[in-house]
DNA sequence: TATGAATGAGCATTCATTCAT
DNA sequence: AATGAATGAATGCTCATTCAT
């Protein structure tokens, strides 16, 4: 991901920049299966421009998901410095869901293995780890701090909270709400529970 | 003159079973991009075959799609008979742990745009109707008899319930539970919160 | 280079005829470079049919170079069935140049490294063997009959025998000699030297 | 006002033989199929250089074409100014060995076709007029002298010293020798002939 | 003048679909 | 009806050439 020439021209880091954020339209419009062609045309640039920067199409979407990846783990990372792990909790989700707006194409991307083997099976991998595992530790923190059940079963907490951002879900969870409200709704139904 | 076979042979029947059948299992193997020769292959007959009975691969994928609607439609409609709406939740939640096993890859396909638009919009829009349905019409038989929350949002609780069940989360909540286990585990955690 | 299928209906074995002819064609007038699409024109067939046959241009190109070696290793071996070893060369010469006329441009390709190293490397390694050993073979059955010098540098009469066959001294050489005449022209010059 | 350099700076000179020899070098490792990237950076200079240079990479074949071309060419023209046309013979065919040593590679590139049609063809006739007209000069010459036999076939003569030159049958003859050497034993071999 | 990033025509290869047998 | 060989449009990628800096 570290450019080799520092004293690349700005053009061209401009140029890469933009063929990522096409290919991540284009990508979350058509779906994987999505030309190159068209992922050039959108970004204003040739073929030869893409294939420049990123050697094959498997290369240009392992870059979009590592970006998807670190912006997550970021969202999840700063939402743990937080002092109060249920606002840190709130603050995450409210992050992955205007996350998930963005870059929800990939989970089905990666998960129906369209995604090159090697990478494919990182991510999944991995998937329970960065966002997962800062969840978990969230949990975790909120149940030593007696904010939630100290029997709580954290693997299906987190399973509630982020099943809730399934691609397919989100939309129609969503409406016309603001994603600090839809986090705080959620929040709010997984403490409560759903009990008379 | 004979008449006209009004009934199919049934070896012409059999193999369009067949058909499905291996194209079940290969597309859960290989996803959508799946090549029709293997299915071809995996059900013993020749491509042609599988031509008569589905014009086109995207046929053959809708067959699929009917086949898995109808059986989680009809897993949630035996359990909305029965009398008490929670046991009919647990009863639809464990079948539909069943039907992810078989049928999970499918929610990949579908949303990631890789099944034809006009058929792919159709299972979108439908998707919120027939489970989800039985799911909301489950919890709000359940709140009038005052064994949720009256004040329970439905459509949030639909979504913890079947978030759980995404493709990719669903093999890793399950461990070695059976569907029947998991279903309960998800139903208990689900109605007591987990507040403190 | 067997046929997996021994039951493969015989358009199958007749286009996979058709091809080679095709491309050893198309090879021999535009070079290597030649395009599949080309070849499939000239053999009345889809692109596709050609890959059915051959995965891959490269296995393509080296379907007709064994044609060509097995071919100019039979005319060798022939030669070296006849009682007297002048009179096989002069008939292995003699195919030689028929062979060269359809094949000659192999040479240019192999050996200006066009073909896939692996089978480029053997085909440059074996190139001394059957076809040369042969000569080599002929050559010095020849010696020990007292046809030729005792004292003959065998390499270097190969050398000689085979350098005229090169692809561009050939045709000019050739002129309007049938290959007999042309052999024997070769052979004569080779044998009485150009001492006065 | 200054006119106009009527000659070349000298860098842009040094810069275009650097890029000769740097294209020499790479066909003759890769083939005309090296890419021009390759040979700029061994030229160390930008693509751009070589394209001010040589309009196009067919250009820049020829160049060196005609590089060699005229240093064959020289080699036999010195030849031909000795006095015994088969002390001419002998260094001609010295000087040729170390040429194909640095340009055989062409040998393979113009015959093949993989030259541009035009100046393929122009090299293709003109091969029979430089070194061979030369060769055959000499060789008449020989004959004039009576060193030669009287009926000898002139253009037959010329293809057994020139066959013998083939990039393919050159470095398994050389072996070790050095250049005069090979041009004394391919000489003799020739003089002699090969009967007994 | 030199540079090398950008361009896009060109080409090998894949795979859904057709149709002769 | 069943078969699978044949088809060719579609698509990823390469590399000679151009041109803004």
């Amino acid at each position: 991901m570290l450019d080799k020439a520092p004293e690349k021209r700005s053009d061209a880091l401009a140029n890469k920049a933009r063929v990522i954020a096409a290919a991540t339209q284009v990508f979350a419009e058509k779906g994987v299966a999505a030309e190159m062609k068209e992922i050039a045309e959108r970004a204003g640039v040739g073929i030869g421009t893409i294939y420049r920067n990123f050697p094959t199409k498997d290369d240009l979407l392992h870059a979009i998901i590592g970006d998807a990846m670190s912006q997550m783990r970021a969202s999840v990372r700063a939402a743990e410095e937080l002092d109060d792990p249920l606002v840190g909790l709130r603050s995450a989700l409210a992050e992955l869901i205007d996350g998930i707006d963005q870059y929800g194409w990939l989970a089905d991307a990666i998960f129906s293995g369209q995604v090159s083997a090697g990478t494919g099976e990182d991510v999944r991998l991995r998937h329970d780890d960065p966002d997962q595992q800062g969840f978990q530790r969230l949990l975790l923190r909120a149940m030593e701090r007696g904010q939630l059940r100290y029997d709580l079963d954290v693997e299906l907490a987190v399973a509630f909270l982020t099943g809730t951002l399934s691609p397919w879900l989100l939309p129609h969870l969503r409406g016309s709400r603001t994603s600090v409200d839809l986090a705080d709704a959620i929040l709010d139904a997984f403490l409560r529970g759903a009990q008379a």
